[in-house]
DNA sequence: CACAATCTACTAATAAATTAGTTGACTCCA
DNA sequence: TGGAGTCAACTAATTTATTAGTAGATTGTG
């Protein structure tokens, strides 16, 4: 077996699923030029790869005159619920839990944090009480 | 620009890795015979695999008679570290909080979970106190 | 209608990642 | 001491990912 598909999405994939969910829909033009700033890419760069996340099943088109509009199949929290799973699954002994404990231990969150994080889970739980 | 390297672990590194992270360290052989039931590979493969691995870094090995002993020079701690910061940079604006976030929408985390954290940094607050 | 602009489709080059075969050296016993 | 086994080095094949060029179609405007 040689080099396997990558799971979740790649940096060039990322960059160009950003613009997507940030406008809802875009041409490959529109797409070229948002990143024209931090990444100047050639047009033809941007259609090829767009071109190929729509084999992957991650865009959708619909054409409009001559040019092609795209729009994402994929949300940004499927996105992230995907990813998360995976790094939980492979670095985390399938253990969410386990991950939240790293972010403590290297202080990525605050007690502020986490009550937030309480607060929330509460408000979820009396709100999907009887469902 | 053509193929930029992969950030963080491949899926082939991460197998080899496990094993090492494990055993603290190992021989081609051992690693080969670790993976033999899950990732039938061949000696050579892994052989391969972990020089490519100790090139990048990831790797020391000493000589042991005809044998190479690898062990590994990145801790699963920094691996962890190094893959949420990426993941939280990517697909989290940066947010360590937003990530925690998502896991308890996902309910990832139960109300134990939230509230062993809060102890657990209440803990590192009190032992770090004045350093 | 002709020309310029623009868009897609096709092609291509390059490096990484995964897997494994071949070769040559070294070692362990009988 | 000579054959069997083991190990590292080298080679190689294959696919993905990233980037971009070329060609051909289409369209809007003067």
């Amino acid at each position: 077996m040689p080099r396997p598909k990558t799971p979740d999405l790649t940096t060039a994939e990322q960059r160009i699923m950003d613009v997507l969910w940030t406008r809802g829909e875009a041409s490959v033009r529109d797409v070229a030029d948002a990143l024209k700033d931090k990444h100047d890419l050639a047009y033809t760069t941007v259609m090829t790869t767009m071109k190929i996340m729509a084999d992957k099943g991650y865009l959708s088109f619909r054409k409009e005159g001559r040019a092609h509009i795209y729009a994402p199949k994929l949300s940004r929290h499927g996105a992230r619920r995907s990813a998360l799973a995976g790094l939980v699954s492979s670095l985390f002994d399938g253990s969410p839990r386990h991950l939240a404990q790293h972010l403590v231990e290297d202080e990525k969150l605050t007690l502020e944090d986490i009550d937030a994080l309480r607060a929330e889970l509460i408000k979820r739980q009396s709100q999907g009480e009887d469902t």
